[in-house]
DNA sequence: ATTTTATGGTTACCTAAGCTAACTATTTTC
DNA sequence: GAAAATAGTTAGCTTAGGTAACCATAAAAT
């Protein structure tokens, strides 16, 4: 049953990747969960937070506050728009800057995790979580 | 980049993945985190705390905490041992009949992660998922 | 053989990060 | 223009983890 197989080991995997990725943000004002809305938004350039919520597949509540979070620090502001509604974030120069530093430290810890893992089985894993990703809704 | 699209996946895959699990388990007295342990209980046979501590990535006071719950619902039970310090925990008829309604549930919901995935593939994936949890050492 | 150190487990307390429900303020739809 | 939908917030809860401090037992050191 290598699909029982699979599972067991992506769920096992989830707590060593996140702390190792949670260790390369220590010395910043940075945890997973920020980091996923601050990426996503150096992405994307700007967002709504129902845009974040539905990219993260949480609920709207912690998208509230931690993009509150971040705009107290300085890290994100929110751009002008027509819908009066709708608050449109983005990241602001310290945000980028903080980025930047965060994706240093976290290549690091990523290359060391997919250590010996060729170009090819690289390439294959990203298709593979591409699949699951769409299958998940 | 792909080491950065291969973690930015693979965190954003996590909750879709374990709400997708976790839905499996509604109709049970289960969540992921039970699961993690009383899947580990049924392959290994026995295990004491630590042991379940060790294989889960996860401090001592959850695995006290999650096995009281089972105890106290009748899903494992304590297997003499020599060391009197240790408590080896074992799954008990129960826990084992629960056990395998949830891995039916579960197939279910994992066939669907996967569908589209080739043999070849999904062999692929199980042993690249493996390097990297060696890697996370 | 006794003292020290290490190990297994528990308890108490705290934190991170999610959730639902209920609400306000807009905007769309009919 | 009224009703329904959408964006965001607030309040209160839940899950599941973490640390620190502790007890009991076992192993190691002297």
């Amino acid at each position: 049953m290598i699909r029982q197989e699979i599972f067991r080991q992506f769920i096992l995997l989830e707590k060593p990747v996140n702390s190792a990725l949670d260790e390369a943000f220590d010395e910043f004002t940075m945890t997973l969960a920020r980091w996923k809305i601050v990426d996503y938004l150096n992405g994307a350039g700007q967002s709504t937070l129902v845009g974040i919520a539905d990219y993260l597949s949480v609920a709207k509540p912690p998208v509230t506050r931690t993009v509150s979070f971040l705009e107290e620090n300085g890290l994100v502001e929110q751009a002008p728009g027509s819908d009066r509604r709708e608050k449109r974030i983005q990241l602001t120069q310290s945000g980028k800057k903080l980025y930047r530093k965060c994706r240093t430290a976290l290549d690091e810890v990523q290359r060391r995790l997919l250590d010996g893992i060729s170009d090819a089985e690289q390439r294959a894993l990203l298709k593979t979580f591409m699949k699951i990703q769409d299958n998940a809704r």
